[in-house]
DNA sequence: GACCCTACCAAGCATTTGCTTGGTGTGGCA
DNA sequence: TGCCACACCAAGCAAATGCTTGGTAGGGTC
């Protein structure tokens, strides 16, 4: 949550999450943060206890948001189709609000999840497995999606189409997180065959 | 090419590769590789110039034998359809062979192409590109695939869908790599949806 | 005027990093 | 037996890394 007015602690984690988003956590230094930010490396330790209590606070308010998105989504009485349709135009969003924290995530996840404090990334990972599987069980329970998929390979197809688009959308240039949505939904449900010539 | 007793130049090169993709190339020391490999790490200098041409030639081999196939392909005389699919399942194959190699350019790419000497990376972006882009728009031409598709996302969908897989697939472990490509290739033409609730 | 609080500086320390240098052992070949 | 190529060791160096310590400047409060 940021107040209208940043901190001076806000910003210096928004600079941080460009850096590690850009750079990767490992690969960026507290001197590259705080060049950044026009201040002394040793100056960003009045503000934070480690490198690591940084990226903890920006993976973990992030995530918290989007979860709660999902939630919303699940609890919701629309039909599966509709239901999977807005999980991936939330996911979209978040691409589109938090580029800096999804590329985070996709890049770091694996190597920051081996230390303790980081348990909540593999529960978060658990979690949003359970979401997609869901809402495609559901979907093909009640005849809107195919009955012949395998559901696994089905959940890691949706899940990387989505968050593998932060590497290449740039809010604010080209289409929007929207349209990206249409068409990302469309080739999902409907493939990019010509309807009249499917085998 | 590797000869059928590996050289010893060979063998640290498959050590290395195994770290860059695990740890990412910036990540990943000399000294890490050296003690994978059983050796001081300034051994490593009588069989290599530096770390970076180490990345060097695993990523340009592999690269030189990915790239003469999609040749072959685009140069065959099938539709636009088996061509794709040739497509899909030449890379599939090539996660299936090379993972490594596919997981360190696909993670290492962007900050190793700010290097002159990794200039080809870019070039071999922009050929990948030109392999998808011509399929996609003669499979439109033909009436093979829909003819409302954006062209450069859907390329962008592609692209991603099949090389993301190499996070997850681990050859020799369940599916196959055909078994897989043979799930995505349907998606991706056919889609998720039940075809008779098709919108 | 005395006191704090926030934000920062200046200097440095221990460790890790890529890489260098000069030397050693071993097997094969003449 | 002498020689050589190959693979490696032992020791270390300069730079970069995360973090620590003691101090300073400025604004607000009583």
């Amino acid at each position: 949550m940021s107040t209208a007015v940043p901190s001076r602690r806000e910003e210096l984690l928004a600079i941080a999450a460009r850096l590690f988003a850009e750079k990767g956590f490992r690969n960026t230094t507290v001197r590259d943060i705080a060049d950044a930010a026009g201040i002394l490396s040793g100056s960003l330790y009045h503000h934070f206890d480690s490198k690591e209590s940084m990226v903890d606070e920006i993976l973990s308010t992030f995530q918290n948001e989007l979860f709660g998105q999902y939630d919303e989504i699940l609890a919701s009485s629309e039909d599966a189709r509709a239901k999977l349709e807005r999980a991936v135009r939330v996911s979209f969003e978040a691409i589109d609000k938090h580029p800096h924290e999804v590329a985070i995530f996709q890049n770091d996840a694996d190597h920051l999840g081996s230390f303790s404090r980081f348990g909540y990334l593999a529960d978060r990972n658990t979690q949003s497995r359970q979401v997609w599987v869901t809402l495609i069980e559901e979907g093909m329970r009640t005849g809107v999606l195919r009955p012949d998929l395998d559901v696994t390979l089905t959940y890691r197809f949706i899940r990387d189409t989505v968050w593998v688009a932060v590497r290449w959308y740039r809010p604010g240039r080209g289409l929007t997180h929207s349209d990206v949505a249409d068409q990302y939904v469309r080739i999902l449900l409907d493939g990019i065959a010509q309807p009249s010539r499917r085998r």
